[in-house]
DNA sequence: CGAACTAGTTGATACGATTCAGGCACTCGG
DNA sequence: CCGAGTGCCTGAATCGTATCAACTAGTTCG
């Protein structure tokens, strides 16, 4: 195969000077019509594909958001995905989607490549708390946005209140009457873990119940295996001490906790409540539909990538926000007493909504 | 910020001429020991990143490769992508995920801008039989491999036999003495959904089965949402009339009609036994764990961007190849009546492992 | 009629890394 | 002492696009 037509051979074909081609793919209004013609006729006629190569040269910097997520098996994630990929779509930018896998050595790998690649700029949901990389990568002009995590005023984020999350779920377990609740989470080295735990945290102590009332059981990570785990710990309590109600710190948790209870005959929620966060869609999807907590997933994306593209373009006017988004809590029956008939069709659950404390921004 | 520093930068630092600083950056052993560390630390000093723009305009091609698939929210293709990115990361390539999402028109977006891009090569599933985009990259010298669809001898592609996956699951069914058996899935234009029908369809009727053992429930996508909605027609029958067991096209639409099974008190596998495809980590988790066809996406994935490394890198040697990977069934509870007591942790289940009929590329 | 404009077009230049023919200094065998 | 060989380094040329100062040919206006 003949090597790719460039610029020139347009121009040459086309009987013009390559300025001119260069006019009719960027400014075309500027070209008069019979000229634009003839440049859009020799672009067929060759087969002409833009070198995106050259252009980012020339540019100095590309058209490519980098992505940079925990887990891309977690459909949280692949939906917050999806969010920042129609953002970036309206704005003429690519997405690059990147799987730290809750590795830092991976992260740093990810963060380096998208350096070389010179990326517009990065959203990120950071492994742990500090990276030098990332301060490293500011510095150096990269634009940064944080994602699903606060940050502080040096930078723009995008995140939802976990600590008001983890009180919404505790508040509604209390509400349901229970008086022993196990949050299952971990590492706590997570900040999404750790704000939710602590929500949950100071809900059960407002609410007057005993010290113990809340106990922990860690997990090593977020996936349904772990959870699977954290069940077979909790099935094996006798029942005067069992939890009757458990608190995920995810949804792929809560799944895991799920199957264990069903296969030890244990009845959800008769016996243990469930209870998860993010929902999923496959948290409607489980056989005893989970309660959860929402987060808006796909708004989260979408705001962060606007927040990017605004950081970028406005460079001058632009100031660093830090978008906090509110949870909601959606109730379903892994945490209240079956209703045997219901109207067909109405996947619908109850939602309970909390004030918003804070938007999208404006435009 | 200062702008990025160049090679040009790093030379003069290091008193050497900018190709020095090039070998020392390609080709180390070429330099002697001292000069190299002289560079060494001059690009540490000025935070010297390589631009990738400038190589892939020098080398007239990325060392990016596409992946498009038909929905980054089916567990299928993010495991698929798992594996295309543990085999590029060893070939030091990068993978950018694209979503066609089953639309024709965003799969043309992408194949745009994979060309644009000047990508290594593209890997992907395509949304309809013919695309002519398709022909026309590989006519303009962009390497294309099919995943998940076998191909003529034209190119490569990487695939599983679905017609023998579709006769695995039928055969196990009707060995379980079931005699209505349904299939869910559609459109039926998606190759996949055809060809396990069809596997099934051979199955029945070797079987010796009456014609209308194997009745048909079309749907209009493969999600949790349309499972849902076959389910409510399934539930809607009267148990004579009510298959015993349903073959559905894949695990998402097999989730959802065991949701709406379980909403509707029916019991599974008791009143009706469900069997899934892909065998994604969710149908091990749910709450009647879910019999269905493994396909092995790590591998396939893996496989294919083998193939793709191969055809680029050995373009002379090269010979299109295409590999067809065979499906498993693996048993779970979905489809078999339930044992009440298992040994712990087992997650295990049972394999009915068929013949292979090709294995992964030698090398 | 000439100055001042406009629309349309030109072509040299820059972006930053890679490559490669060539050059320099030195060693070794004959 | 010469020619060949080797190790190390140089710097001009190149990839394809975008930009912009400069130019031409018309048009308008005083």
């Amino acid at each position: 195969m003949a090597d790719a037509a460039s610029v020139i051979d347009v121009a040459r074909l086309a009987g013009v000077s390559l300025g001119t081609v260069s006019n009719v793919l960027n400014r075309p209004q500027r070209v008069a019509p019979a000229t634009r013609d003839r440049v859009l006729r020799a672009i067929e006629e060759l087969g002409f594909v833009r070198n995106e190569a050259a252009r980012q040269l020339r540019a100095g910097r590309s058209r490519t958001i980098g992505l940079v997520v925990l887990d891309v098996g977690n459909p949280f994630f692949t939906d917050l995905a999806a969010g920042v990929e129609s953002a970036a779509e309206g704005a003429g930018l690519s997405v690059i989607l990147c799987n730290s896998a809750d590795s830092t050595a991976r992260e740093d790998h990810y963060l380096s490549l998208l350096q070389e690649l010179r990326a517009y700029g990065i959203l990120i949901t950071p492994v742990s708390g500090k990276n030098g990389r990332i301060e490293e990568l500011r510095d150096h002009g990269t634009h940064v946005v944080f994602v699903d995590r606060g940050s502080t005023k040096r930078q723009c984020s995008v995140s939802v209140d976990d600590v008001a999350g983890g009180e919404l779920a505790a508040g509604h377990l209390i509400e349901q009457g229970h008086q022993r609740i196990a949050f299952v989470g971990g590492p706590l080295s997570v900040n999404q873990v750790a704000d939710r735990l602590a929500g949950a945290r100071a809900t059960v102590r407002a609410a007057g119940l005993p010290k113990g009332a809340l106990s922990l059981i860690r997990t090593p990570g977020l996936n349904v295996a772990a959870g699977r785990r954290a069940g077979e710990q909790i099935a094996d309590m006798t029942a005067r001490v069992r939890p009757t109600a458990v608190f995920c710190a995810n949804d792929l948790l809560a799944l895991g906790v799920l199957q264990e209870m069903t296969r030890r005959n244990l009845h959800v929620p008769g016996d243990v409540a469930i209870l998860g966060y993010d929902d999923i869609d496959f948290a409607a999807a489980a056989a005893v539909p989970l309660t959860s907590i929402r987060q808006p997933r796909a708004q989260l994306g979408q705001a962060a990538a606007e927040l990017l593209i605004d950081e970028v373009s406005a460079a001058e006017t632009h100031q660093h926000r830090q978008v906090v988004f509110e949870a909601e809590l959606v109730v379903r029956e892994s945490t209240t007493p079956r209703r045997l008939i219901k109207p067909a069709g109405s996947g619908e659950p109850v939602r309970h909504t909390t004030r918003r404390l804070a938007g999208l921004p404006s435009r």
